[in-house]
DNA sequence: AATACATACAACCGCCCCCGG
DNA sequence: ACCGGGGGCGGTTGTATGTAT
């Protein structure tokens, strides 16, 4: 791009690690001054660094209300749940946890919960069900590794990683039976006109409605994976949005929010967003489907503390996207059991 | 003890957005 | 309305430290 360098190449500006004095140059100067223009700082400071270089190195290290650190259980499973709902935003995620800098989360991200979600069969990325055909084949290990399991432990209090393993291998046995029935639906529909009343508000089948189906398919697997498949195995019960709004209304994060950062004011005026942005944001974190449940994540809390929050881990919803299904979703709705789809796959084939 | 490999995290780079002129 | 600069963001790299062989 024509764009300039933030900082003339040609100055021969140090680059790298910071040593103590440079450190104390910043501080000193930025506790006396402000940091001002972030350009002219560092000739102000008596730096020989970019701008650039001095602004990352305080705000990401020098601040003095950075909190430093273990990240908690807590701040874990709010950096998974924003994760999910706000993807890599870390300056967004940032911002709801006080102390914490979108660098240190970002970095926390990709060396730890990106491992730990991968290793627990969720997708990082999309905060679901692997897929993918390695873990496919791992998970048909699962099945059969799951079908010894429930059989030798059914009279008999299972452990965590038993529990997870069954629910891995179920919702493998779900997740690939839901595909080929919404297959075979599709099927239908691509080729048979007289079940346009189910599809009535489906314009056409393009690539937008597939990705309406697609998200429908998301829905099934929150509700594979999510809390209240572990709670209550088998039993699959969607959310409706007001109940949604209710679990939104009594999450413990969105009131730590506010909460949280009412010790510095408002608190996101810190950030570049401004406050209508803020609204928006907030707004379409509320908005926002959770796809997927943190709590499982953590392993410890997921089965032995489920209740604290519970509310939360209820707000399985339709994403806002897949509006056009509404159809659809009375379909999944109405998936009151397995001979329900067993019946529709009758029908259709 | 030496080496290889893994992990954590600080720092850099390039791009993008916002805002003022 | 357009343009350019400043600042912020997310992705990536580099380096220090820890662990296994």
């Amino acid at each position: 791009m024509g764009r300039s360098p933030c900082c003339d190449e040609k100055a021969d500006l140090k680059k790298g690690p910071w040593t103590p004095e440079e450190d104390k140059k910043l501080v000193d100067y930025i506790t006396a001054h402000g940091h001002g223009s972030w350009r002219s700082l560092p000739k102000l400071a008596g730096l020989n660094r970019c701008g650039k270089s001095c602004r990352l190195r305080w705000t990401n290290y020098l601040r003095p209300d950075i909190k430093r650190g273990k990240f908690s259980e807590e701040e874990e499973r709010i950096i998974i749940h924003l994760h999910s709902v706000l993807g890599n935003k870390w300056s967004r995620i940032a911002a709801h946890l006080p102390g914490r800098t979108d660098n240190e989360i970002k970095n926390f991200w990709n060396t730890y919960l990106r491992k730990k979600l991968l290793h627990m069969g969720i997708d990082p990325n999309t905060h679901k069900p692997r897929t993918d055909l390695n873990h496919l084949l791992n998970l048909s290990q699962l099945l059969s590794s799951s079908h010894l399991i429930m059989n030798t432990t059914s009279t008999t209090i299972s452990t965590p990683l038993e529990n997870a393993l069954k629910l891995q291998a179920d919702a493998a046995h779900q997740y690939m039976a839901k595909i080929q029935m919404l297959q075979n639906l599709m099927q239908v529909m691509t080729s048979n006109s007289t079940i346009s009343n189910t599809a009535q508000n489906i314009e056409s089948i393009n690539p937008s409605t597939l990705l309406g189906v697609q998200n429908n398919l998301h829905i099934f697997e929150g509700q594979i994976m999510g809390y209240d498949q572990i709670q209550n195995l088998g039993n699959i019960v969607p959310v409706c949005p007001n109940e949604y709004s209710k679990a939104i209304d009594m999450n413990p994060w969105a009131s730590s929010e506010s909460g949280g950062r009412t010790g510095g004011g408002d608190g996101v005026d810190h950030q570049k967003n401004s406050a209508d942005d803020e609204g928006i944001h907030d707004q379409n974190i509320d908005q926002l489907p959770r796809l997927v449940s943190s709590a499982p994540f953590t392993g410890r809390t997921s089965f032995s503390n489920h209740t604290e929050n519970k509310s939360d881990h209820s707000a399985i919803v339709h994403s806002p996207t897949s509006t056009v299904f509404e159809d659809w979703e009375k379909l999944m709705d109405d998936e009151s059991s397995e001979s329900y789809w067993k019946d529709i796959i009758e029908l259709t084939s």
